[in-house]
DNA sequence: GTTTCACGATACTTTTAATGTTACATGATT
DNA sequence: AATCATGTAACATTAAAAGTATCGTGAAAC
């Protein structure tokens, strides 16, 4: 598969939206990360489905943040986005007869769910809220 | 991309070379591993490369371990077969003005970062000679 | 009430890196 | 000389994300 830029994208759009005032249309999001429209609608439906969103049809229509940004963090991002794989490396067959290989799907299994687990608790350590705080401090700097 | 199966590939082939008497070809490894020849060469090849494996061509030929399993990791193996992506998930454009993707570059850096470091971290801990001994134990149990 | 704007959804194509496959060259053993 | 095994090049396939074209639907503006 291609490398998953899911995460990344909404979180550079939510930090825009929670700076903009009233909705962004898809065309405006497209335009910021540098690709299309329905691609933006098609990521952002998994947050709105989530409620992290909401989007409006029509004339001053678009996208809204509607939640609280201290409640939601990177890894609510992640799930919503549907984002389920996390490494490239993957293990052999898993309903194998071959001692061997069990062994290695042991090992492998052991070293990636330790590192699962701690992606997981970073991403679910680190809010919104926090993101627009940092953005904030370093636009301070440059006053 | 796809999944990446070549470290879990050729730990579980060099396990069963080490229980293994003269070289094997690159035909036999192909049917245990559900392949096919040439991807086992190709495969292969970076473990030869890297002095952990041999190979002989002609009559009695194939490959066999040129290496001291208490010498070898895991890592070894995973950057011998050129293994270089560990995650699915990527960032935005690392060159980029805007100061909003800059923040979540950062924040996704430091943790996919750390988690890569834990990862390798992990995988230089083990030795192939490990994963044989977990072996010998586990068939030791079914006597 | 019609036009315009914006999302919703479907149905493709493209991209990327690994994997699969075919074919042929090369060297070693019998 | 024949056979066996690796080495290599070239191309096809696969899986999942991303890109694209198109049409449908609802809401606001005129």
């Amino acid at each position: 598969m291609r490398n998953d830029s899911r995460l990344s994208r909404m979180l550079h759009v939510l930090l825009h939206m929670t700076r903009h005032d009233g909705p962004m249309t898809s065309d405006e999001i497209a335009r910021m990360l540098g690709t299309n429209p329905v691609v933006v609608r098609r990521t952002m439906a998994g947050l709105r489905d989530s409620g992290y969103v909401r989007s409006e049809k029509g004339h001053g229509g678009g996208w809204v943040i509607a939640a609280d940004l201290k409640a939601v963090t990177l890894l609510d991002v992640h799930r919503a986005v549907g984002g389920p794989y996390l490494f490239t490396i993957s293990n052999g067959h898993r309903d194998t007869d071959c001692a061997v290989e069990k062994i290695v799907n042991e090992a492998l299994d052991n070293v990636l769910s330790e590192a699962e687990a701690m992606l997981i608790a970073k991403l679910g350590a680190i809010s919104l809220e926090e993101l627009a705080q940092r953005f904030d401090e370093q636009c301070n700097k440059n006053i």
